[in-house]
DNA sequence: ACCGTAACTTGAACACCGTTCACTTGGTCG
DNA sequence: CGACCAAGTGAACGGTGTTCAAGTTACGGT
């Protein structure tokens, strides 16, 4: 049974997970497949395009992700705005800790992969519906964002052996809300 | 006269904004100094080390540019601290903006250069002098700092090319008053 | 003016990287 | 059977960061 493209990328997956973004080359990749480096260009024109498919794969993981509040939380539709903002920029947050150099593999994408821009459609409608315009809505996703990004790539790049995650996750939650109490103050209030 | 520290950082910074973080290599950098690229290793213990060193100048500037607001502006200790915390805010980013890949690189450091630590510090006692307890002001700058990386390296990765530069700043303004009015909300009110 | 030492630099090599490409394989279908 | 074609090979190319014995250069002390 040959090699296909999602082979390659539960592969690269697994070894990105195992030894992180520096060690995932090209030909550790085939190693662990089985094959030779040349095999892969059959399947992703470049490594570039390889992890750009890997970063959507992660990005992917945010929105099926169970939600990050514990069970018996309200249904999506239910919850109100603050809510779904913190859930989405919880669950972003999450799982790019879940993979090993996750934070900088995702910030690293040339063009925005389709999962991102659906990452970012959830951001925009939960702005949207809390009485947003377009354009409110699209500043609001941008700055929460930012900061999830900005935030994540400094925690896991040098904290994430230093500080327990307990304390760590307590920081973030108190961070984000401060970016929350800005949208509804800025954006919300008029 | 033989290289010092001094000039292989010196070159280097010219190599980065002339070409790039992906072609600043050992060799070419090498070549620009007019020695071999072993030579580099008397000098610096590693490149991760020169890159570190040349991040650490890229904040330094952060911290002596001419202020972001205008001429005729007020003193920095006259500044109330929503204007502080914008014009680091702002002078963070523009210096970033100001190298090539120099979000890239500030964010990819090892361990915070001294650099770092004093702009930080210098958020942190914007927020002091308003009133914030140490927790508090600790908290405040680190949202701002992350919401700056996050943005600006976004920016310089994929928009930088795309939008005017005015309308990107004005962008960022905006953003940058949300997360302003959060910390007012939240830290500062209480 | 000389000399020793310390500060540098070289040149060659090492192990690795992403990528290309002519060539071989193995299976499917007419 | 024979043709086709997807998939993979093997070897090479030019590049990377890094090491190190050996050489060179610069300079303070006598």
């Amino acid at each position: 049974m040959p090699l296909r493209q999602a082979d390659v990328l539960q592969g690269a997956m697994e070894l990105l997970d195992e030894d992180g973004l520096d060690e995932l080359t090209t030909r550790r990749l085939a190693q662990r497949l089985g094959v030779r480096a040349g095999a892969l260009y059959w399947h992703y024109p470049s490594k570039a395009a390889l992890l750009d498919a890997l970063a959507d794969r992660i990005i992917g993981e945010m929105l099926t992700q169970p939600p990050a509040s514990g069970p018996g939380a309200a249904p999506v539709a239910e919850q109100d705005w603050p809510d779904r903002l913190r859930d989405l920029a919880t669950r972003a947050r999450a799982t790019m800790l879940a993979h090993r150099d996750g934070a900088r593999l995702v910030v690293s994408f040339t063009a925005p992969p389709p999962n991102a821009l659906a990452y970012f459609g959830s951001l925009v409608d939960a702005l949207r519906s809390a009485g947003a315009d377009d354009s409110a809505a699209h500043l609001g996703a941008d700055v929460i964002t930012s900061f999830v990004n900005g935030y994540t790539l400094e925690e896991q790049a040098r904290q994430a052996a230093l500080i327990p995650l307990d304390q760590r996750d307590a920081t973030f939650r108190l961070e984000l809300d401060i970016v929350i109490a800005g949208i509804r103050a800025r954006l919300l209030r008029d």
